[in-house]
DNA sequence: TCATGTGTGTAGACAGTGTCAACATAAATA
DNA sequence: TATTTATGTTGACACTGTCTACACACATGA
């Protein structure tokens, strides 16, 4: 021990990135704060200078996890070179489709009970910032007169059901069929387009 | 202690009923055999008898939802005076979504990653039969030429996630919007009838 | 330059957990 | 009735979160 210095020097972001880690290979379940320090080489109680509690640190990865998602469904829905709000809501549906697909330790994160039933503060901002980004592209979608007119948090609901839902299936260790990366992009293409069509 | 049998009868049966209010009370992560065990009144090692580990415990409740939807679904379809199969597969979406709505600790345990990344065998055949009668339902009302036809697969998850979502969204604690029971059967009749139009 | 305060890491303690093995008791069965 | 089997108890071990007291190192400013 004599060898290592006694400050980490970058503790906390090294804690979320072997979090991360830890999520992808064995699980949220399986993230213990203890296991972290062991890994990371210092002492059990040294995690909880930069996170108050087990929970804490799983409510920092999602509100992280939320932040991206909503960054990755608005970067999508800006991307498509359109101002017509279907063609934005479709885009955006997509945009979150592939970001869960491709970001699953952070897709399985932010959705997880445990995290969600012990969202922290800021946490709950997040989610219900994305939630509302969510409801304000299927807002200018029937205004744009070309979506169902039922009410908007039905429709809302609809449509965030879907991608969530398909990225869930798919994320099923048990889930029994197979795709492979073309026909998960296939997927997504033909699944977004039965809940908003473009022509 | 002198006063109480040595053998408690039916801790099996009890053992489970009381799991399922843990579980509605406090979440999947609260739920402790040994917890179980001190609130049943006998020794921390008892259900261990039953249960080979908490694991198995709720890979049991999760098999036993999954059978319990199965039917939900199925009696939904043919409750229907109709052998249209659009029409079936437009009921067993409601009867799918009313059940998960009205068995959320069910819905909630059979969805919870930590039962589904450790499910039993008998689990996992539970799990693949519910998804095998969707794929069924879908595939008929494909044939019968009035529904996508996409690849069954692409439909089937299609038609699955929306129920699965919604019903995944409205257990969400931090969604904010509330429901009645009014608005939440209307939504459930909107939103299935968006996924499943029946004329 | 040096004293001091603040942030960070350590070590020990306690309560809770799953799970195993050894033992005890009751019920079923032959 | 004797014996096997099912069920419950007890003790042990390893692991967890989290708290408190302590130790170290660095930044700040006199």
């Amino acid at each position: 021990m004599s060898n290592e210095k006694y400050h980490h020097g970058d503790l906390r972001n090294a804690l979320i990135q072997h979090a991360y880690k830890v999520i992808e290979e064995k699980g949220v379940e399986s993230l213990s704060l203890r296991g972290l320090a062991k890994d990371l080489g210092v002492s059990h109680g040294a995690p909880n200078r930069h996170f108050k509690s087990r929970l804490g640190l799983l409510s920092a990865l999602a509100t992280d996890g939320y932040t991206s998602l909503a960054n990755a469904t608005l970067a999508a829905a800006d991307k498509i070179d359109s101002s017509d709000p279907i063609v934005r809501l479709n885009a955006a549906g997509k945009g979150f489709l592939r970001w869960a697909l491709s970001n699953r330790t952070s897709f399985v994160t932010i959705n997880h009970p445990e995290v969600i039933n012990n969202a922290s503060p800021e946490l709950v901002v997040a989610m219900r910032n994305f939630q509302g980004i969510i409801r304000q592209f299927v807002a200018e979608a029937q205004q744009a007169g070309r979506l169902s007119n039922l009410p908007t948090i039905t429709v809302a609901m609809y449509t965030n059901a879907v991608p969530f839902g398909v990225a869930t299936i798919l994320n099923n260790t048990v889930f029994e069929h197979k795709f492979s990366p073309e026909d998960c992009e296939q997927m997504v293409e033909d699944v977004i387009n039965l809940v908003v069509p473009i022509d």
